[in-house]
DNA sequence: TGGTCTAGGCTGTATATACAACCTCCCGGA
DNA sequence: TCCGGGAGGTTGTATATACAGCCTAGACCA
């Protein structure tokens, strides 16, 4: 058997020039009869690759129509990659940082634990607090390893978040999240305006490459000014959202 | 054509034993020559029903050897469908029910509203608390559409959840969930056994079917003895999941 | 001009067939 | 006893073929 497989091929080849900027967004994509006529597979085999690459969010079909490329914001899902400042952009508001620290420290049991390092090992931290329209949102304590961004400390995390940098140099990774309500520490509490006994979402993320953790965060959010949204459409339905604004082709 | 695809129908059929507990984790899913025989379909059907449940995290395949069902954690997505009865049976530990109240009445405000209804349209209302190993862990408010489940007020849901019976007569559907840290009103703290002004976790869910909501649920959480987690996976990481233990409580 | 109908392209599904790769288990030979 | 080598079942992939259903553009007719 080839190593790997033709619809793979297929698959990648067609998200190469969708990240590249070739194809972009409401472009059409080869049709599957053109597939099979430039890439010499079977028409069931390029109907995969297109199935696959349609469940991934990355094309979207209409029958009688064509194939085309997903609007970006089709693909995301709750808790997924994506940055607290483009969301808070698509709402219209305004999104400002402060950075509180940003340095290489020694990593503590909990970072030590979360990355999978001996304790002390250096790390690169920041801690920085997003506001929306001047009102705080969210504090970002977030640790990475050093080897895997060694530019990390040289960023403006004013202009661009964490998350958006790590996702720019690697793009795909795995991520784990766990959430909770919890009360917030004093000094969190301090950051982001909060009352006293006012609950506090906590999301714990950590993200992988290369098999293992690379990053680790902490996101604090006054329950009072935040929550998380998302929309959820398992197997098989494939027509999908009801979601208040549903977009539509040109 | 059908009005389910066939492929649809085997996935179906075969979620609904997975989620029924008539087959359990590890347990052996017949083969797809099994499926050609006994649901008279050719093996490409069969390959494809059971190559997205394994894409969908229902079960794993090993070439060679047969198909088997999944463990859950690994096929649970944050916020996916999944009952807390499965859940906290997943971690050895004994779940039980208590129904607070189970009646039609007339939609309020907030119901009228998630569900796309002119006030006071009756509807079917269970309010129960989860347990585990004893300890309430969740307050569940679940409205339903009655024509959408005209039986609701008939189950037994100290032994069925109200998400396993909806998921048994409409197994997939579309979700809307939205997460947040609130402090819990005072019958909802009572009922949960929480201290005052301890955080709680809101997760409020709205599920589709034929387009329109049919379900909508306030889940209560105690901050300090639940959180969800979740695992994601980007398009194209397919191998995925390091995923140790970071279950733990402070 | 304006409405209707159809041809043709496209996706969606289903089947039969074929071969590769993998895994377990059992049998036979050293 | 131990080891090697199949046999047979299972998944993974690829192809050719067929038909249903959707959509648009353009031909056709009133």
């Amino acid at each position: 058997m080839r190593a790997k497989p033709r619809y793979q091929e297929l698959k990648e080849m067609i998200v190469r020039q969708i990240s590249s900027g070739r194809l972009k967004p409401h472009d059409r994509v080869p049709s599957e009869n053109e597939l099979v006529e430039s890439a010499g597979v079977s028409r069931m085999t390029a109907n995969r690759a297109l199935r696959e690459l349609t469940d991934e969010g990355y094309v979207e079909r209409v029958a009688g129509l064509g194939t085309f490329v997903a609007d970006p914001k089709a693909a995301s899902h709750l808790l997924e990659v994506k940055s607290i400042a483009a969301e808070i952009e698509s709402r219209g508001h305004r999104h400002t940082a402060r950075v509180i620290s940003l340095k290489k420290e020694p990593a503590d049991a909990d970072q030590a634990r979360a990355l999978d390092l001996a304790r002390r090992t250096p790390v690169f931290r920041v801690l920085l607090v997003h506001f929306e329209n001047g009102l705080p949102i969210q504090l970002e304590d977030r640790s990475i390893l050093p080897e895997f961004a060694p530019e990390f400390l040289l960023q403006d995390f004013t202009l661009v978040t964490p998350s958006e940098y790590l996702s720019d140099i690697a793009p795909l990774q795995e991520a784990e999240h766990v959430v909770r309500a919890t009360r917030a520490p004093a000094e969190v509490r301090e950051a982001l305006d909060m009352e006293r006994d006012e609950p506090c979402l906590l999301v714990v993320r950590r993200t992988w490459a290369r098999g293992r953790p690379v990053t680790y965060g902490r996101l604090y959010h006054p329950g009072s000014r935040f929550e998380l949204t998302g929309h959820f459409a398992p197997p098989g339905v494939r027509p999908t959202a009801p979601q208040p604004g549903l977009e539509q082709k040109p």
